[in-house]
RNA sequence: GGCCCGUUCGUCUAAGGGCUAGGACACCACCCUUUCACGGUGGUGAUACGGGUUCGAAUCCCGUACGGGCUACCA
């Protein structure tokens, strides 16, 4: 029988969410659906001292806004909790020491300051960071070199210590990765990781070990910066559950910045943003904005996010949730790291804000406009959000496209009119209001058709009083066909536009 | 420094030995439009380098260079 498909998404609670974690979340659930599995949230805090306020349900409301919702975590239950790992702490320790049993981990009572002295004691040109390998091991305390009485003694009195796995020497641990194919490492070259730190508290490389076994995840997906480590984590499953029982790796290509990995603390510096949503630092209370609110829609972060390394191997850009479900597949993920490009992320935004229903877009535009002190009218709202989604890439391009429409303009771009404006053009758009006030059909159709009698039967060609018109109603040299405008915001509305203009010009 | 991963237009990528290396974003030009967009047409622009293997290499192998990641009792 074929084991149902089981992956996990396991972020520690520190911060934002950024880019690179979405899309891990992405690929995971999209493989569940893809396969009828199950997508799992496991909350990785086995680090207190990073603990941040708020930041597990800041990840909690980033997913629900991305629509990715885990099947099971500390929020939705499950029949594999806890979920987060603060909560498990008992079951690793009885892990750790089996391994020190079986001979593949020992204790080692090495006090921080005896590790910074060894690294500064080991530290050269050639070797700038000397590691707790199995050439150091025989020189510092640990339950190798103190042997089995001096071990005991020291664990009887409780002093600190932690587990750390004995690499073997000179062996070779490989691994089919989904995304790259073989990998291959000399254990000779790793380090004895810390597996139960002295708090008793595992660290990551124990932590996602027991926890995949235990969670019965079938496939693990992480970033690129794992690779190093996955000879320790290949082992532990050799020791402790065997290969077999093994998950199947595949480790994601990194999204960089404009000066490599995207980190965290990159924040909004590049001019974009980097995290999910808003994320305020509780300790410094700065805040970070996120793509919900720079005015991205969730499925263009989705749909640009899923791209963003993958492709289905047609020409094909622009995917529904649906359609990426269906033709995912981790064996297309590209291996190279990509950089990350916030003008196409913008085309993705344009092309979802285009193909959106006005109806969807409708709330969060009356929204946008109230924070920008304009009512709009809900009768309105519709016409005029399909006129103006053609010209907006972020949300918020809206109060400028949609806003004239429901206040009037209390500033001209007069520079524009000025020069060319004279009595002639006055006394038409006089005239034209004469012909305004007593028009039956307020369509686009009629409005250029009576506007351009008049302009005809006043001699100036309609072309140069187009641009007047525009002003007028609009404020500035932007906006749908003028005649459209007047058909929205009809004909008192239209008159008292230009009759306030033509005070000004 | 060591280890690991990677390398096709500026950016994201397609082409799993075989036509003039395809598409998208961005950029430029033209068309449409007497605003700005949308749309349409066209254009600039890439296989890092050197060796092999092969009738034939972007594709397979080796080396070099470059880029990235890791090198914590952080994840």
């Amino acid at each position: 029988m074929i084991p149902k498909v089981r992956v996990r998404f396991a972020p520690s609670p520190t911060g934002g969410l950024h880019l690179g974690g979405v899309r891990t979340v992405l690929y995971n659930y999209l493989f569940a659906r893809k396969y009828g599995g199950e997508f799992v949230l496991r909350i990785e805090d086995t680090d207190q001292s990073r603990f941040v306020e708020g930041a597990e349900d800041y990840i909690f409301n980033c997913l629900e806004w991305c629509g990715l919702v885990p099947d099971e975590s500390p929020r939705h239950g499950g029949n594999y909790g806890p979920y987060r790992q603060s909560e498990r702490k008992p079951q690793y320790r009885e892990y750790a020491e089996k391994l020190v049993e079986k001979g593949y981990a020992y204790y080692a009572f090495d006090t921080p300051e005896d590790l910074e002295k060894m690294r500064n004691e080991f530290k050269t040109p050639e070797n700038p960071s000397p590691q707790y390998d199995s050439k150091i091991r025989g020189k510092m305390r640990n339950s190798v070199t103190l042997g089995a009485e001096e071990t005991a003694k020291l664990l009887e009195e409780g002093t600190r210590h932690v587990v750390r796995i004995k690499m073997p020497q000179e062996e070779t641990v490989s691994f089919i990765d989904m995304i790259r194919g073989e990998v291959t490492f000399d254990t000779s070259l790793v380090d004895d990781k810390v597996l139960l730190k002295a708090d008793g508290m595992p660290t990551y490389h124990l932590a996602v070990v027991v926890d995949d076994y235990l969670m019965k995840i079938t496939h693990a997906f992480r970033g690129e910066e794992w690779l190093p480590s996955a000879p320790v984590h290949v082992l532990l499953w050799k020791y402790l559950f065997g290969l077999e029982a093994m998950p199947q790796w595949a480790h994601l290509p990194l999204i960089l910045g404009p000066n490599g990995k995207l980190s965290k603390r990159d924040g909004a510096k590049y001019g974009f943003p980097v995290f999910a949503m808003n994320w305020t630092d509780p300790k410094t209370n700065e805040l970070t904005e996120g793509f919900k609110e720079k005015g991205f829609l969730p499925e263009a972060f989705i749909n640009l996010l899923a791209l963003l390394g993958w492709n289905d191997g047609s020409e094909k850009e622009l995917f529904t949730i649906e359609e990426l479900i269906e033709n995912f597949s981790m064996e297309r993920v590209h291996s190279g790291g990509a950089k990350f490009d916030y003008e196409k992320a913008k085309w993705f935004n344009h092309e979802w804000i285009k193909k959106s229903d006005a109806a969807v877009l409708a709330p969060q535009v009356k929204q946008l406009l109230a924070e920008n002190n304009i009512s709009a009218t809900d009768e309105m709202l519709l016409a005029v959000i399909d006129k103006v989604k053609d010209r907006c890439n972020l949300l918020p391009d809206f109060v400028q496209q949609a806003g004239f429409f429901f206040s009037n303009p209390t500033t001209w771009d007069t520079a524009s009119v000025s020069p060319k404006w004279n009595e002639d053009k006055k006394n038409f758009f006089l005239t034209y209001i004469n012909q305004l006030q007593s028009a039956t059909d307020w369509s686009p159709v009629a409005l250029e058709t009576s506007f351009k009698e008049v302009a005809t039967t006043a001699g100036i060609k309609p072309g140069e009083l187009q641009l007047p018109f525009r002003v007028m109603l609009v404020g500035g040299k932007f906006g749908p066909p003028v005649f459209e405008i007047a058909s929205i915001l009809g004909k008192e509305n239209t008159i008292q536009r230009i009759q306030k203009a033509l005070e000004v010009f």
